[in-house]
RNA sequence: GGGUUGGUAGCUCAAUGGUAGAGCAGCGCCCUUUUAAGGCGUUGGUUGUGGGUUCGAGCCCCACCCAACCCA
């Protein structure tokens, strides 16, 4: 690799260090708190020990200050290089923006009101190699933000916001639901059938066993097994992986919450989830409104979640789109879907046309909250019919924000029902079956109500972020070709 | 997979087909309460990669790589 000045300059300095006996790359230091602590905690005359990253320096000649910046603030420290001992003064003019640094001194107050330390020794905690990211302007190259996200966090702070949001939200989730009695579980993220979903899956292979293996689409058929096994709430909330193509909103890996509770059924789901993104929203945010702004801070859009959130089903809503939809036949319904303007194929059921008009007419175009109900059992053979009419199943879809933020269902538990549905979709790749699934299920499982959260989803949702990729913190990339 | 747009100094950005620049960062000097500190001086480039057109290419053409957006 080229070595360019601006890095001969720091391994020069590096080297310069080492001559003085200094170790570059630090050791151990004990810290009064993190920077944000710290200043939460500021008393003028207190003697405090802190660490960080220096992100500017203000050289005034004998006086010098820097700041000293984590994740949870920025801190101003304060060195005269004439009341500092003459080695560290000299040690101090190898130090460059970028470096940790840890210091002790006392707290003051500068003429100008800001909170400093007045650094009485420092250590140098690492040497930095490579310069930092414009102060003022920050990383604003998306590739670069999302490749070298390190370098995003530090220059960037709402980039800091949305990833401690994102933690937020984990937090809360598991404080809501640990609070009603839901016990969380981890179920195979490697299983020998990729069911639960409809999905590519990633395909792996265990050696020892010499047999291939999935990385999971759903944990939904491991769950259900623990409604057989005698649980009655349960959820767990990690990774799934579908093997589809990048996109705004898709990621190979996505963070997936799902809920089960035995003897409930869509309905109390759909309540459930709905009180749950409420609290979340209010303890995040503050706000049932939720304002997302675009880079120049004007506002794109208002999502209001007040409650009670609107339930429609499926067939009024489309019956809103044209209300002789379902009076159409099937060569009706795909010319009026091509007259609506929605993609349509010649080979398309009648059931995949209706689901297009869908979702380009009403799934992308609604805002606030919205509960459809009573989808078409075709779409989801893992639920319970409707005892009415069975060409429907007891499931909700919500949609935020013109996504799926959520599906809901009063589960199958019939495993007679069940085998018939799966082999329906699967067809003739019977080998897809879970029969392992299906066993249990012959083994009896309770009636219940299960839910999913995509939580990217939901972080986007709450943070405004218009990418999947600005709330995974290493979202998948192609990787650059190497030299 | 298809279309559109983009890739220039460490970062943020300029540059009719005619000598590749600025601010910040860096380097040197001055300055004892600054905070996007200030002042004086100064270094830094295989313009994503590889071809082509041209007297001459950051700019035009072709292919490829990577990204963003839209579509499938």
């Amino acid at each position: 690799m080229e070595e360019n000045d601006l890095l001969a300059f720091r391994r020069r300095k590096l080297q310069q260090l080492l001559e003085l006996g200094v170790e570059p790359f630090g050791a151990r230091f004990d810290v009064t708190g993190n920077i944000g602590d710290v200043l939460r905690a500021f008393v003028e005359g207190v003697r405090v020990r802190v660490a960080g990253r220096i992100t500017a320096h203000r050289n005034m000649g004998k006086s010098q200050f820097l700041d000293l910046s984590d994740v949870s603030g920025r801190l101003q420290v304060y060195l005269s290089l004439k009341e500092l001992p003459a080695e560290q003064a000299g040690i101090f003019q190898l130090v460059d923006i970028g470096d940790f640094l840890g210091v002790e001194g006392e707290c003051f107050v500068t003429r100008t009101g800001e909170p400093t330390i007045r650094v009485e020794n420092f250590q140098l905690l690492s040497k930095t190699l490579r310069p930092l990211p414009d102060k003022w302007h920050g990383i604003s190259d998306v590739e670069i933000r999302n490749r070298q996200r390190y370098l995003d966090l530090i220059a960037n702070p709402t980039s800091r916001e949305t990833f401690l949001t994102r933690n937020q939200v984990l937090r809360e989730i598991r404080q809501y639901l640990e609070e009603r009695g839901f016990l969380e579980v981890e179920t195979p993220m490697m299983q020998p059938i990729a069911g639960g979903a409809a999905a590519q899956p990633f395909k792996t292979h265990h050696n020892a066993l010499d047999t291939d293996l999935f990385l999971r689409i759903a944990p939904e058929l491991y769950l259900k097994r623990l409604l057989v096994g005698g649980f009655t709430k349960v959820y767990e909330l990690n990774r799934n992986f579908r093997n589809e193509g990048l996109s705004r909103r898709h990621n190979p890996e996505f963070t997936m919450l799902e809920v089960y509770w035995a003897y409930a059924d869509f309905e109390l789901m759909a309540s459930l989830v709905e009180e749950m993104i409420c609290t979340l929203a209010q303890r995040v945010t503050g706000s049932l409104r939720i304002v997302h702004k675009d880079s120049q801070g004007n506002t794109k859009r208002t999502i209001d979640l007040s409650r009670p959130w609107r339930r429609a089903r499926y067939e009024e809503l489309i019956r809103q789109v044209d209300h002789t939809w379902y009076e159409r036949n099937r060569e009706q319904k795909l010319a009026r879907g091509q007259e609506l303007g929605v993609e349509v194929h010649p080979g398309m059921q009648e059931f995949e046309v209706t689901q297009q008009v869908f979702e380009k007419l009403i799934e992308e175009r609604t805002i606030d909250p919205l509960f459809v109900t009573h989808l078409p059992a075709e779409l989801v053979p893992l639920a319970k019919q409707n005892v009415d009419n069975p060409a429907l199943v007891d499931v909700y879809e919500l949609i935020i924000n013109g996504q799926e933020i959520s599906p809901g269902y009063s589960e199958l538990n019939d495993p007679v029902v069940q085998r018939r549905r799966l082999t329906e979709q699967v067809g003739v790749e019977i080998q897809n079956l879970d029969e392992d699934f299906l066993l249990a299920l012959e083994h009896g499982m309770p009636p219940a109500g299960g839910l999913g959260v995509g939580i990217d989803r939901l972080v986007m949702l709450l943070t405004g972020a218009d990418s999947i990729r600005e709330v995974i913190l290493f979202p998948s990339l192609k990787p650059k070709a190497q030299e």
